[in-house]
RNA sequence: GCGCUUGUAGCUCAACGGAUAGAGCGCAGCCCUGCGAAGGCUGAGGUUGUGGGUUCGAUUCCCGCCAAGCGCGCCA
């Protein structure tokens, strides 16, 4: 059960009668429930009487009396009460506590999955171009996509996790040429990179590669010739490493779009003649405009370039997403992107919307870039350049768990500077092991109290009554609200806190009391205990799973 | 120059407009003949960049300034 959704309906129905005596139906309501920083200040508190008082000269302690007296009091709380200047705070039922556990340990909540309610939501992320391998600065987007779908999963969303492969436009065409170059010169030729090309080492493995099963066989054809072979050899080894890596990383996708299966349907066509349709198409200096000021731009874009004829990104992105919301139906799309993007949001949006695709159908979660700390200095991540940390050496040094730990528990917008030496050395203090150890030591003990004859009868639950074990089961009750709020902001950083949280409330415990028997009157304490750090394991796991981590029994 | 994002403890970061701003790391001290010491406890450490404003209440919202990152291509 979510509490604090639950107590704010509860506060809804009781905040019927103050209006009936003040408020008039115009008057908007805005308030929260929420988790109170100090302990005296009750489990739950709304800001409601504060809020209905504004403007409407009333005191909030007569307004706050008033809901108190028509609040229907639902069992999971003991206590509510007043707190000047106007909160209402309430105490939860320790004995509902216990009773939730039951619940847990049965899954009877449906603790994470809620019934599916037909929504179909895409979560894009990482889409990097196959030029290069994947490095430091793409596993962010890729730690926070496949984690947040896996949260909205929990909230009975139909989650489609993709990949869009730009292979097509000019980038592609550089990487080409670059591999070109790289493959030629191990025939003794000199050929220089091209201006801008890639010079990334993996495009010399694929070199080697293709020379050790192919030998000379592209050198003996036209260049034109060889860059087809080049191109579809290369992208298809370069995708290879980039599904491997996030493999490694403990990312899956559901489906992986082309970019050129756009141009090949049709469908990229189309999309161009509904926006012709609609007017907002022009031609001018031998290009194809989107006339983005009709829009609310303010600027005018490229749709198809004057040399050639070949589409832009852009062109191509409208073309997308159109396929995402008028093909594919999806009710919401999520977009991940590095913040070097975001001055492509408007004008997309500003695109979609021509299309007839509703605003807040698509949003984008923007990462901050992550730089990279050295002992003098910082360097940005290029991938052109080949100045990164390849993503696979990332996790075989810093390791898979700590690496989508460490990414998880920072909001996207903050601007991380990665210093790879602390992240190597400081390994053993990362929180990511004070949580999976507290597993394990969970673990441990139910493991060792297989030894012991405990009574079939089941455990009860009243016993658990010391601080700690209130405090324990408190936590847990929180589970459903963090879930519902971190889907419902889509901030996965949560996640990691209450990770933390609980192993914190559970190393405590550990010092404080003893969980297996040392005599015969202990059996009965002993076995409700277990049931806390059975039902605690579970939801610890649970919420380890759905950040893509392990639960370790031993570490 | 214009736009977007950010500025919180020594470091890395939290805090749905709430009450005494919290964690981890690092630092100082204490705690294992008892379920895993990868642990627990105690302590030091903050004018939330800065100056105004709105509000019963501002780290949070608005404006100015300072600083950092990113963007402002017929690149993606």
């Amino acid at each position: 059960m979510d509490i604090s959704f639950a107590l704010k309906k509860h506060l809804y129905k009781a905040l019927s009668s103050v209006k009936q005596e003040y408020l008039k139906k115009s008057y908007k309501i805005d308030f929260v429930v929420e988790k109170p920083q100090i302990k005296e200040h009750g489990d739950y508190s709304s800001n409601i009487a504060l809020q209905v008082s504004r403007g409407l000269n009333k005191n909030p302690e007569e307004i706050a009396k008033i809901i108190i007296k028509n609040l229907e009091l639902p069992d999971f709380i003991k206590n509510v009460s007043f707190k000047k200047p106007g909160f209402i705070n309430f105490f939860l039922s320790d004995q509902w506590l216990q009773e939730n556990l039951k619940s847990i340990l049965n899954k009877e909540n449906n603790y994470s999955k809620k019934e599916n309610f037909n929504k179909k939501i895409q979560v894009e992320f990482v889409s990097v171009n196959p030029t290069g391998n994947l490095h430091i600065g793409h596993a962010r987007g890729a730690v926070i996509g496949s984690t947040l779908s896996n949260l909205l999963e929990t909230q009975g969303f139909q989650v489609n996790r993709e990949y869009y492969i730009n292979d097509a436009g000019n980038q592609i065409d550089l990487f080409t040429e670059s591999l070109y170059v790289r493959y030629m010169n191990l025939f003794n030729n000199n050929l220089p990179i091209p201006e801008n090309g890639y010079e990334g080492k993996e495009l010399e493995e694929i070199a080697e590669q293709i020379k050790s099963e192919n030998y000379e066989k592209f050198t003996k054809i036209s260049k034109k010739e060889a860059l087809i072979h080049l191109k579809k050899i290369g992208i298809k080894q370069i995708l290879n490493n980039i599904k491997n890596d996030l493999i490694e990383l403990g990312v899956e996708y559901n489906s992986w779009f082309s970019e050129k299966s756009l141009i090949k349907s049709g469908e990229f066509k189309e999309t161009i003649n509904i926006l012709k349709k609609k007017n907002l198409v022009f031609e001018k200096d031998g290009a194809t405009w989107l006339d983005s000021k009709k829009l609310g731009d303010d600027k005018n874009n490229v749709l198809i370039k004057s040399d050639g004829g070949a589409p832009t990104y852009f062109a191509t992105d409208i073309a997308y997403h159109k396929n995402k919301f008028l093909t594919r139906n999806f009710d919401t799309v999520i977009d991940i992107w590095g913040a070097d993007h975001h001055g492509h949001i408007k004008r997309l949006s500003d695109a979609l919307k021509a299309l007839g695709i509703e605003k807040n159908r698509f949003v984008v979660i923007l990462n901050q870039i992550v730089s990279l700390k050295t002992k003098s200095s910082m360097t940005k991540f290029s991938k052109r350049k080949g100045t990164s940390i390849p993503l696979k050496e990332l996790i075989e040094e810093v390791g898979k768990d700590a690496c989508r730990y460490n990414f998880l528990s920072k909001s996207p917008e903050s601007q991380i500077e990665f210093d790879l030496d602390i992240s190597k050395k400081k390994s053993n203090e990362n929180p990511v092991f004070y949580v999976q150890y507290a597993h394990a030591r969970m673990n441990s003990i139910i493991e060792k109290s297989k030894n012991f004859n405990f009574s079939k009868s089941t455990s009860n639950l009243k016993l658990l009554t010391h601080d700690s074990e209130i405090e324990i089961m408190k936590k847990l009750s929180e589970f459903p609200e963090i879930l519902r709020f971190s889907s419902e902001k889509l901030e996965v950083h949560r996640l990691p806190q209450y990770t933390l949280e609980l192993s914190q409330l559970l190393q405590k415990f550990y010092e404080e009391c003893r969980v297996l028997p040392e005599k015969q009157e202990d059996y009965e304490t002993s076995k409700s205990r277990l049931d806390l750090i059975k039902a605690s394991k579970l939801i610890l796991s649970e919420t380890l799973s759905i950040m893509g981590m392990e639960s370790p029994n031993k570490m």
